[in-house]
DNA sequence: TCGAGATGATGAG
DNA sequence: TCATCCTCTCGAT
């Protein structure tokens, strides 16, 4: 279920847990098997996220590529290196380097009872594993290493401080620096990835040329990478735009506002690890936004409910079977 | 205990 | 457009 955010924000974790480490790998599971044989013992030299998908390098050019899907997610356990722009987003640390657990893609207090960190679709964190000396003083005999396997696990990345266990994914796959290029090269453009200025123009120009509804373009990795059906509905409920508007049928001007809005979008989502969409909050709608998965969009997952701005009833459609969600006055 | 549903993508027809 | 794959959570029973 993750969105570009979430990816960007795993990237970012292994970045720090895993590259130039040697890592020992491994398939619970027994679906990628070979993969995991052909991992193990090699050393991570680099990571990239690109959309939805990440790319881990191993030395002798081989690259792990992880596409989540719906479902997939990285559980992150051990003594994790927590990226500081997540603790701070948090506010319950705020150093760099420091090493402490997030759950649920929220850093947890270090002394929190599970050190299970995850990031992709939304899981409960399930299982006790070790954590270090300096985030707990719990270290023991009782604390397993490495941590016991809970459920499929599809490929575990184990060092000696950090188990990473991938579930659930859509592809998990080796490849060839050949093969990474040949899939980044039909990905649309990623604001984090590409030159940003060029991305832009690439956007605006396939979305003005194309017949397709604006709403299935933004869903289109080839149009722009990253975006998911929650985005898609915010992003078009900001702009006052109608989903059914064919690409080439939407102003220019509108078209180049949904790019800049993904460009804000994104980096408040890979910052914070929220897909946080309605601007000006109160420090209390922040708190309930928080709290409740559904407080925190303008029309994502609220049919039935009335818009936040006019009243009228939002809809629910299904748009290439997935669900759209939209106000039929605001977005006229 | 069971089944629906979920922030995706792909391949067949 | 439809079926299929992937895994887990939550609400209904």
């Amino acid at each position: 279920m993750p969105e570009g955010h979430s990816v960007h924000r795993i990237a970012r974790q292994f970045d720090r847990n895993f590259v130039r480490k040697r890592v020992g790998a491994s398939s619970p599971q027994g679906r990628f098997a070979d993969g995991a044989a052909l991992l193990d013992g090699r050393t991570v030299t680099s990571v990239r996220a690109v959309g939805k998908q990440m790319f881990v390098e191993f030395d002798d050019d081989l690259w792990l590529r992880v596409h989540l899907g719906m479902y997939g997610a990285w559980d992150f356990a051990g003594d994790v290196l927590v990226d500081a722009t997540i603790a701070s987003a948090n506010g319950r640390m705020g150093q760099t380097n420091q090493r402490g657990t997030v759950v649920d893609d929220r850093v947890m207090d270090a002394a929190g009872e599970n050190s299970l960190s995850s990031i992709g679709a939304p899981r409960r964190a399930r299982v006790h594993v070790r954590m270090s000396e300096q985030t707990t003083g719990l270290g023991g005999d009782d604390d397993a290493w490495p941590p016991p396997v809970v459920g499929q696990v599809r490929l575990r990345l184990l060092t000696d401080e950090v188990c990473a266990d991938l579930r659930g994914p859509t592809a998990c796959q080796l490849q060839t620096p050949d093969e990474v290029a040949a899939t980044i090269a039909k990905l649309g453009p990623d604001p984090l990835v590409d030159d940003p200025a060029e991305a832009e123009e690439r956007f605006v120009s396939v979305v003005r040329r194309k017949p397709t509804a604006i709403g299935l373009l933004l869903m289109d990795q080839s149009v722009v990478s990253g975006i998911g059906n929650v985005y898609r509905a915010e992003m078009l409920f900001r702009a006052r735009q109608n989903p059914h508007t064919p690409g080439r049928d939407v102003p220019e001007d509108v078209v180049r506002e949904l790019w800049q809005d993904w460009v804000r979008l994104l980096a408040i989502g890979v910052e914070t690890g929220q897909m946080m969409t309605m601007d000006d909050l109160s420090p209390e709608q922040w708190r309930a936004a928080m709290a409740h998965r559904d407080d925190r969009h303008w029309v994502y997952h609220r049919a039935g409910l009335p818009c936040r701005v006019c009243g009228t009833t939002v809809v629910v459609e299904e748009a290439a079977g997935r669900k759209l969600y939209w106000c039929p006055r605001c977005q006229a």
